[in-house]
DNA sequence: GATGAATGAGCATTCATTCAT
DNA sequence: GATGAATGAATGCTCATTCAT
């Protein structure tokens, strides 16, 4: 199937083509054409492998966070104590270097504007943020939770705690990408892992 | 004598009509047309009051932003013990209730995607998503260098500790976006201030 | 009826503005708001004075060819020998400064282009610039056939020689426009009168 | 192997489609949509070929210009005398048969009005009146001062002189363009041709 | 009479998508 | 498969005109 791994290798790059122009100029400012240079190809090759617009965009939210999903889950499962896995999923999350994203990060908003609406059940659309986050949310709930069930964290509410960690991944982000100049996303990230942990260990 | 009318205040309904359907439908489906018929006005009168699409976008991004800070502020203001005025702060961020802001609170991703790309100088834009960033952190590092002082909290890097509390009201807000079923916006939020005042404060 | 008179003043005062304005950013780009401002008053109120913008347009025109035409015919007058009565003519066309119309020349070539096309029955349009060339040419004509019948002319096609007298002014005239700073209007308006004469006198 | 196209030549057609509305309904009164229907594409077709309206418009001024300074420097170079030059060079600018500008030719009044303006630096115009002018002015010059240095005119300004060939052009053009019916062309153009040149000839 | 707020038909331009080659 | 010319629905914005006060 060789005629196939070429057709998905091409796929795969125009969608990081388009990717990086969503990213740069958002996604509103980005149009097919554009799209189609950056990937030196022709505007009407672009629809031999995606059929729509709308599916270059599914695909390309899809992607960034595939990645992330990834990533996260691979770390969490290497780290062994929960505020290790804790730790290391939550660095996984911002860590755009291991992700390869750093050129595509900037499509998060858009991707969250999109997410936050996409309900359009007539249109074959993949993406569903709130499954999303609630993997995301499972996955430090899990780890937190067998914390309490060690006696390693005090007793709260895991999936609040959670969604907190979550939460204060893109949030983060988002500073950073405002002001990538005086924003320290790594320094930063790790003074949350501190103040994090600080606020659920139980104090012995 | 003309018609009078007071220009102000019908500027604020188109705005808040603008805000409405661009929480609803995201910025990029909005069309001025849309905008006028919610309005219950035509479509060119609202450029006797907003010179451009760009404009009205513009003032309804502020529009929250100045909202949101200034609650933000008074409520800090009214705190005492620095405990108390990042708890403030922090709850005030969310309280859409109090900020009047419940139905427009959708734009924030679109809001967030702008201002991370907003450099234009030619066109005349005030949004500028960084020093607004900057204005809500310093809020908050104050309390929390003030809690330092007066020995409350341990020793750590107040400016990391603030974004902190940003990134974290940000990051709940998104995830309540996107599944305001399934996220209990309050209680999370209160969590949070439980395990971050533990995270930082100084052990007796 | 001082009523009458001052409306009239309004009236030439609203049209001298606006014929300033079409003179300096040609009719395309003069908007009705444009001319309300020029003339300091509101919009609406130009309509108390001009059925509509055609009509506006429609006695600037008329405004500019009827003080050329009654100048043209006045100096003619005046003047005795044919020779004269071409030259004091011509010469009066071209003369902007008793005309008090050197804000307002510029509008020529947009009355060109209306004139040139005004044909519509429907719309009231007194403007006929085929009329008003023919009697441009008439008044011309006449004094050169005078001069033939007198025996100071060779014979001639005395209508083809006034339509010259007259394309001439109207070239000089557009020439000056393009370019005001390298063309010397009045002296090249004389050089045409010398040749002309010289061209059409019998030789003794 | 995409749809191969001679863009030059259907640039062309376009233009001269446009340039046969311009003419018959004027500038201002001509629509893209017009234009489109005329040269029977759709009208964002239009915009493959010409970047804007603007560049459309300046595209034909020039397209006009260019055909009549072509045709009048090769005719008075092939002609031998001054006299001889002169007229061939006035007659080669009104010959719309030879240029094939019949239909374009009531283009001129807005090229007029569009050229005695354009001086926006901003926009890319290359459309420049008074250099037009400047150079058709020239032509003639040349021709007449070659006259008076071989004896055969008398003394006299050979720039204004010139100027009067080019306005007595234009002039006539006005008035043909005015009156189509009554006015007859030719006729007195070359009667133009023969009093100015018996105007400046040396009498023997 | 005068005002200026409101209107909405009209227009230039864009751009996702199609399809002949 | 690839191309890029062609399309036309869609959209932001303008501006002459109207009309309530």
């Amino acid at each position: 199937m060789p005629r196939t791994v070429d057709r998905d290798k091409k796929k795969d790059m125009i969608l990081q083509a388009a990717m990086k122009l969503f990213a740069k100029k958002g996604i509103a400012a980005t149009k097919m054409e554009d799209v189609a240079v950056a990937a030196k190809i022709a505007k009407g090759t672009i629809y031999e492998y995606f059929k729509s617009r709308e599916e270059l965009l599914d695909l390309a939210f899809n992607y960034l966070l595939v990645l992330v999903n990834r990533l996260v889950r691979q770390r969490m499962a290497e780290a062994s104590t929960p505020e290790e896995k804790i730790k290391a999923g939550f660095l996984a999350y911002l860590d755009t270097a291991a992700l390869g994203i750093g050129d595509y990060l900037e499509i998060l908003p858009d991707l969250w504007s999109y997410g936050v609406r996409a309900k359009d059940v007539e249109k074959e659309i993949t993406f569903d943020l709130s499954w999303i986050y609630h993997q995301f949310r499972e996955q430090f709930s899990e780890a937190i939770k067998r914390g309490i069930t060690e006696g390693r964290f005090r007793e709260m509410d895991a999936d609040a705690a959670a969604s907190l960690v979550v939460a204060a991944a893109d949030g983060l982000y988002l500073q950073w990408m405002a002001d990538r100049n005086r924003f320290e996303l790594k320094k930063w990230a790790e003074n949350f892992i501190e103040i994090f942990i600080s606020g659920i260990i139980k104090a012995r």
